[in-house]
DNA sequence: TTAAAAACCTAACTTATATTAGGTTATTAG
DNA sequence: CTAATAACCTAATATAAGTTAGGTTTTTAA
């Protein structure tokens, strides 16, 4: 990989702090005013970054620099949430409680109370939930229209999203093969929570066959 | 919150696919050729969104659209990785070898070989590594300019940035208060991998104060 | 059933963003 | 020292993206 000059490094830089402090890749002209300097020496700039193979980027489209060779890593922060029980996605199956793990979620998903539960089952694939997975809930005794909940329907515990249409409650599968569980007026519907993140199951294989070898450069 | 007739939803499902699918918010005109509408439609859908809280958008900028209220959560995949000691980010001090525990990092970020250290000290904090944080480093022998790297410097393993301008190769720290290692012709520079990724000190405290309620709703 | 709101349209228009042209001034490598 | 490249500029231009105006049709709620 060729070698940046300084002022490309400096360009690099600002787009990924840009892209950090934003949400979302600057524009040519964010970075020019971030740098300094004026759009032209920005554009020119980039086209050098993609040549050697740092960023990519989709001609005339705004906001579209994908950055390929980051100079500063990405950081991630996890924080542990008690995994509660299992909770069924096809036929409700088992109920909470009683903590029987831990699961690892990034800080910035959580609010208020959460808790995680482990998903069995398959109805709701189509919100990329499935078996074996964990859904990460927040404690709400409310939730609304078109919430992704987990909610106790009798006695069993259920992940749907939530319809909820005038005085009409539906527990909706995300699975075109299932139907809907309709509530009627004397079911007893008990919401435990909205679900907040869903976490796929942990491979906790090494991924180091060899250790380390020292080799110099 | 307010409730979504069904053309809104339609539409934040589609900002929400749209957004994954291409890691941007989409363009108002991206959004009409996905729905099958014009673009006028998209952005009067979008005012509603707004009114009613479940977006925001900062007026005339290209793909400025914020999800507040996200109809399908987001999903994270964590892979186990060893870590394999400390690595001192100031002062150098212990070298790596036998595995003294694990931690979880997003699987999109692993490439190749990898493990993880422990970090000591304060030198690389304007690259947002601190004392405690774990660093995901790819084992790899050679590495370029400018990466972030772990390295035996002699016996003892620390963490810098790679500068490397023809002959005179550096170890500099991310620290403004510090100075940067001279590699000579004699010292022993041996790269162990390169940094890939942060991790910082994991919160085990449980977030659940209470067992969830039960309430009806 | 009727009025209001929502959802859509076409046809502009404005602003943002990317890009080109053509030049000057540093910097770098031989 | 000199030629080449990089880094910058001003001035325009082209295209993308967002927005407005004014209308029709569909849906929703009273």
């Amino acid at each position: 990989m060729e070698q940046l000059t300084n002022a490309q490094n400096t360009l690099l830089q600002a787009i990924e702090r840009l892209k950090r402090a934003m949400g979302m890749s600057p524009t040519v002209q964010e970075l020019a005013v971030e740098l300094g300097v004026k759009a032209p020496s920005v554009f020119e700039g980039l086209k050098r970054l993609e040549d050697k193979g740092y960023i990519r980027r989709q001609a005339r489209k705004a906001r579209s620099i994908e950055i390929l060779h980051a100079q500063t890593p990405d950081k991630t922060n996890l924080m542990a949430v008690p995994v509660l029980g299992m909770v069924a996605a096809g036929q409700p199956i088992l109920a909470l409680e009683n903590q029987i793990g831990q699961v690892m979620v990034p800080d910035n998903v959580l609010r208020g109370k959460c808790f995680a539960l482990k998903v069995q089952g398959d109805s709701m694939i189509d919100a990329d939930i499935f078996e074996g997975d964990y859904v990460v809930v927040r404690q709400q005794p409310i939730a609304e229209n078109s919430d992704i909940v987990v909610a106790m329907v009798g006695e069993e515990a259920t992940v749907k999203r939530l319809s909820i249409e005038g005085e009409h409650i539906e527990l909706r599968p995300e699975n075109q093969k299932l139907k809907p569980i309709i509530i009627g007026q004397q079911d007893e519907l008990k919401i435990i929570g909205k679900v907040l993140h869903v976490c796929s199951g942990v491979d906790t294989e090494a991924l180091l066959d060899e250790p380390p070898r020292r080799i110099t450069t």
